[in-house]
DNA sequence: TGGCCTTTGAAGGCT
DNA sequence: AGCCTTCAAAGGCCA
């Protein structure tokens, strides 16, 4: 079942169509949620390329997991370089951010049913710690349990948009060249960039994160972005609500006063 | 130790 | 339809 999700996801992504059309803007595509909508026909058949994915140090299973494991239908494949291998604009596209890098669509355990032993980067414990060692569980009630299993339930992230997937790559290089290391800094020379760069060189990533929503739906066709809501505190409202003076991000700057989302700046936010 | 900061975009909910 | 909220990443900072 996973191996054909895997299977399909990938082959999905291997005869995925370039970008079409020159100068294209690069806003979000159509919400691609709605799987009903997609025929079965739509999934091509496994490519031969796939064979080139296995990979070529596969982390062998904890015995437990081995041992319980009636078959391995599938290595965990090596993607990294996927993109390169990719033809069209993406195999072009000058950053390191792959299957390989991107935890979200790294494969592993984490994938419901999937016989590596792997813990899916993208799937982590809701603490993001290793768990606690088991105790006297006959202490608990049955109420006790469900809400510790629910509590366990290994989190799905969501997958990276552009913007993220952008900032993932030139991090460091915004580090090496400024020194910064605070994130919240970084990530405001980052958002200059990601405006400063042509519609073009984003397309590119919203490209990229048009495949990454697409291969996170078929990893996990039952997942929504709600299922994580409230699993982050909550910033308080106070926090957020913007002052008459502040002017906020330059998003917040541009919304409030009607500027063009790509091109236009107010004075503060130059 | 855990939330905040800071960015953009996606998605879900509400009116 | 439009608005609001939350969460994705990242790491220093602070209570």
């Amino acid at each position: 079942m996973y191996k054909d999700t895997v299977y399909s996801a990938f082959n999905l992504l291997m005869h995925y169509p370039p970008p079409s059309g020159a100068g294209q803007h690069p806003q979000p595509q159509p919400p691609l949620h709605n799987k009903a909508s997609q025929p079965a026909h739509s999934v091509p058949q496994l490519s031969p390329l796939y064979e080139h994915f296995s990979s070529p140090h596969p982390t062998p299973a904890p015995a437990d997991i081995s041992q319980k494991q009636v078959h391995r239908p599938l290595q965990t494949p090596d993607l990294s370089g996927f993109y390169s291998l990719t033809s069209g604009s993406m195999g072009q596209l000058p950053h390191t951010v792959s299957w390989f890098t991107h935890p979200s669509l790294m494969l592993g355990s984490g994938v419901p049913g999937h016989p590596a032993a792997i813990p899916h980067p993208a799937i982590v414990p809701p603490s993001g710690k290793q768990e606690l060692q088991p105790y006297d569980r006959s202490l608990k009630t049955q109420a006790e349990s469900k809400v510790e299993k629910e509590a366990k339930k290994p989190t799905i992230k969501k997958p990276l948009n552009a913007f993220m997937l952008y900032m993932k790559e030139m991090r460091a290089k915004v580090i090496a060249e400024c020194t910064l290391k605070e994130s919240a800094a970084i990530n405001q020379i980052l958002g200059r960039r990601w405006h400063a760069l042509s519609r073009e060189e984003q397309a590119k990533y919203y490209e990229l994160a048009r495949k990454e929503r697409q291969l996170h739906m078929q990893l996990y066709p039952g997942w929504s972005a709600r299922d994580n809501y409230g699993k982050k505190k909550r910033r308080s409202r106070e926090k957020h609500q913007e002052s008459s003076t502040d002017p906020g991000s330059p998003k917040k700057c541009r919304a409030r006063f009607g500027l063009n989302q790509q091109t236009d700046w107010c004075g503060p936010c130059r």
